[in-house]
DNA sequence: AACAATTACAACTACCTAGTTGGAAACTGG
DNA sequence: CCAGTTTCCAACTAGGTAGTTGTAATTGTT
């Protein structure tokens, strides 16, 4: 049997992926891991060196993946809530990328500049496409990134306030989908309608 | 020196809310809120249970408490553009309470029951002022909720996200709280405007 | 003052956890 | 075929971890 380098941390990296999406860092278990990749633990500090670098390999394998997967096409605020959409729906049937994001956030709030340096590759694509509405100012641009992310990570992370405040009824992700595409394109289209006339609102 | 049970029981919540909003369910340790506390640990098991209870005491009194400290007043598309403005406001002077809501979201989130029975109190207060919007449907009202909540509690649990996508000039948190403001009054204003013309939007 | 119930705590248990080590097996270049 | 290197893994270490227990101090009640 050849010694498949590549294929064993592609293994790691998958087990540490639904590990640590499903319990965060600090309840992730390296065993865990190892047991369910079907390879030694050793090979983790070999290949990632520790628990830590491990969950920030997989962070930026996941992000970078997602970006690839659901990319902002088009220009105006249709394509900003096209792109809500997308990224809604994505997230609905894998809640991978948004779980690891609130688990970066909350375990790793204190070192602030951890991702924005991790994720410099991801900066720049972000900047990029953040030019997708022409006429306005890259802070607004960005602004309405946060909130799109916001609104699409949210809600798969927090099933617990949809129950609370909306019930459970049938449909009910196709309802929220909904919500979310029109309140984007409602903040997109404003900020364009801003950018034609700059004097029209205070 | 007379035992006072309530003050001990104050004691170990206050160090609990602190352990819990920093490092989650899976990070607290339970020695460590003890210490805080200046209590025997063992008081935990005969006040709360275990570890689990005792989360769940500092939640629903995190929850609680935040709901009477930042109520919805007055009803209309200001109105709920008010509220969104102080909650953002509220939860950049103290993140305890979406911090928490996340770590639940996250480390229970497959017990999807969990916080709505034990949140029951609650969803009274949160069935009363859904009514806020006149003419809005329930599920409509909710929804607007669920984005003023996305939105005002994802900032402070994801500063990273705000780094990367608008950078950290002064004035920025300022700036994110009228980007958020104006959203939320976008979409109140949409639903209100569809309450008085139903057939107007397709 | 004597009794039962409650509150407090130090010490303890049984188990788990991230990370290491020493050596065996498989590959590589000559 | 044969050193030298890399990949692999079982067993180990050292330090936690949630939860328990036995006992002493304090309290209200009679």
């Amino acid at each position: 049997m050849a010694w498949d380098t590549e294929r064993t941390k592609a293994l790691l990296l998958q087990a540490a992926t639904s590990e640590f999406c499903t319990r965060g860092l600090a309840g992730a278990r390296i065993d865990r891991i190892a047991a369910e990749a079907g390879v030694n633990k050793e090979r983790i500090y070999q290949y990632f060196g520790n628990k830590n670098a491990l969950f920030d390999a997989v962070i930026v394998a996941a992000l970078s993946s997602l970006m690839d997967e659901v990319p902002i096409e088009g220009s105006g605020p249709e394509a900003m809530a096209d792109y809500a959409g997308r990224l809604f729906d994505h997230h609905q049937k894998d809640a991978t990328a948004p779980r690891l994001l609130f688990w970066e956030g909350l375990e790793r709030g204190t070192e602030v500049v951890g991702l924005p340096k991790r994720m410099a590759n991801c900066a720049s694509k972000v900047n990029s496409t953040i030019a997708a509405l022409p006429g306005v100012s890259r802070e607004d641009a960005g602004d309405l990134l946060i909130t799109i992310v916001s609104l699409c990570d949210a809600a798969p992370v927090l099933p617990a306030l949809d129950g609370l405040m909306a019930g459970a009824e049938p449909g009910r992700a196709e309802r929220r989908r909904a919500a979310v595409v029109r309140t984007v394109y409602l903040a997109a289209a404003a900020l364009a309608a801003e950018a034609k006339a700059p004097a029209a609102t205070a």
